[in-house]
Order: C-alpha cells, then sequence, then structure tokens
DNA sequence: CTGAGTGCAAAAGATTTGCAGGCAC
DNA sequence: GTGCCTGCAAATCTTTTGCACTCAG
C-alpha cells in the first residue's frame, strides 16, 4: 500500500536507502515522515509514543535500525547529552548542517548555535595531533540567569 | 584497618566525603589511590579490571555509587565518548582542570587540548541567551593522517 | 515468488536499587 | 553500639539480536 502523495523528501530517503542496499519500506518513510515534520530534538522513546499517537505502529526495533542508518547518511542528526542518552533531529538543508547545542537544565530547552571560530580551532588542533576531525561532540549545559526560564522542569 | 602511610591526596577526599556526610572508609580510598595514582581515561569496567589486579576488592556498585560523588566534586572528570559511553579521569592540580578530548578511533588513544577562545566563544553564546554555562561537552573524534598510528584498534 | 524487513520476545550491556551483614566513628 | 556502607543479586533501562512471518520488488 503505496502513499498516493508522496512526500517530495521521499526521493531523497529512497536514494539513501538503495544506497545502502535497502528497501523503501513504508515503515522506513513513516519514520522519515516523522522525524522531518519537527524541529524538536526526541528521544527513541518520544518518537515512538509520537508516532503511537498517529497511529503508525513500528516496531522499537525497526525505530532503531531504520534511525541508524538515517543517521550515517546525514538524514538525521544524533546528538549526544552528557547523560549519554541520545536525541534525534532531522537535518534538512534549511537548517544549518553543523550546528551544536547548549541545554538550559531547568526547563529542557534546548538551543542551537554555530560557530565558525569553533570549527577553526579544532582544525588546527587536529592537524597539530596530525589528525582528521570525523565526528564532533560540542555541548553545553546550563541555568538560567533569571526568571524569564518559566518552563516546566523535566 | 586504617593505611600507616596515607596517601597525601587523601586529606583533600576526606575533606569531600566529609562535606557530604559520607565516610572515609577503605573502599573510597582505595578507589581515589587507583584512579589518581594514573592518568589513563578508564570505563568503570577497566577500573575494576585494575583493582582486581591488585587484589583490592571493590564491588561494582560501590564503584559507581563512589565515582559520582568524586566527578560531583571535581576529584574525578567524566568524559562522555560520542558512544554514549563514559570514561573517567582523576583532576589534579597539575593537569589543566578544563580540558576536552580528541580520540583517535583508529588507536583509541586519547589526547588531551584546551583552547581559551573556543571558553569565551561559549560564554557569549551563552550569554547572549542570557543562560549560564554549567556543564559541557566537547570532543573530537578523529582518524590519523597517516601511518603514524601504529596502535591496535579497539 | 523470494529474500530482505518486520515485530516480538529474549538477550545483552550498563547502571541502579533493596537488603542483610559489616565496619567507621 | 548505631547507623552508614558494602557486596550481592535482583531490578531497570536502553539497545541489540534471533527467528518466524510478511511484503516490496
Amino acid at each position: 500500500m503505496q502513499n498516493l502523495i508522496p512526500c517530495r523528501f521521499h526521493v531523497e530517503v529512497e536514494a539513501v536507502l538503495k544506497s545502502e542496499g535497502l528497501r523503501a519500506t513504508k515503515q522506513r518513510l513513516d519514520i522519515w515522515d516523522e522525524l522531518s515534520s519537527s524541529d524538536k530534538h526526541r528521544d527513541i522513546e518520544t518518537i515512538l509514543v509520537d508516532l503511537k499517537k498517529k497511529k503508525i505502529n513500528v516496531s522499537r526495533a525497526t525505530l532503531y535500525r531504520t534511525i541508524d542508518v538515517f543517521v550515517k547518511h546525514g538524514l538525521l542528526k544524533k546528538i549526544t547529552l552528557d547523560s549519554g542518552k541520545f536525541l534525534y533531529e532531522h537535518n534538512k538543508k534549511t537548517i544549518s548542517p553543523k550546528h551544536d547545542h547548549i541545554v538550559c537544565e531547568d526547563c529542557g530547552e534546548i538551543f542551537e548555535f554555530y560557530d565558525n571560530n569553533i570549527s577553526s580551532i579544532e582544525k588546527k588542533i587536529a592537524d597539530d595531533l596530525n589528525l582528521r576531525v570525523t565526528k564532533r561532540v560540542h555541548q553545553l549545559s546550563a541555568s538560567c540567569n533569571n526568571d524569564q526560564c518559566s518552563h516546566a522542569k523535566n
């Protein structure tokens, strides 16, 4: 049962799947639709709950398996929290492909930032060690300076 | 059974424990001795093995419980790898208290770096969002540019 | 049709917790 | 002596895996 009006992003996703020799199954496209439809940063559990809310049934195992492929090919971005937990967000072209995160530990809100100087410094450090950066984690946790942070703790 | 010649760092550790209302038990001091005796970056499992080699018996549970306290008080530094795993290293005054890591994914070697400009940029970013940085993760994974990296993969 | 993909449940790995006995103070 | 601490094992939590059934190509 194919979608009658396929999401235009499916073309890109199908290309990625094909490049891995994987089939474009309903579950894989459903997962992409869910993740690409929101700019939220979500963990596996939340994504599963959100899918279930929409009556889209995808098993936990399939979600893990699929997300790995999407992350590998840059369709999704995997965020490593300093707690060791992971969050995922889509990596559409409209968003800076390289950006870091600052998490407010009072309200849980996640802000994104990007600074070119940091990249330059990182590159120089790696060069000095004769290394080439392949992956990077740069994340700050912060607390609010004032009462503007009115969200609930999470 | 107290150590006859207590490690001079025990004074500091005992102060930390006292500040938390915790007792200076043999296990807690043993854990500190083991971690402070080496500049290695180790995970829980490796620390346990290293303790066992020295015939020092500390249970896994006690190690987890104790390490958390030491990290909280800055005696140890917890490193979050982008795989979500953790490594620990001691945080003696002779080492820059704030430093980041670059891991060679070919040989597993961990290099440390510190750049003041990055701190400044981070502070500015947080300031602009009216936040105050409380924790930070900044870690690079890299591969070797040449054959100098001769260690075994891990 | 047919092998790749899925869902389920079991397994695996990491960390936390409850509890009975032991030891620091 | 007393109650905090430890070790053990069970419990939790997250992620991976084996397998029979299903479906995309």
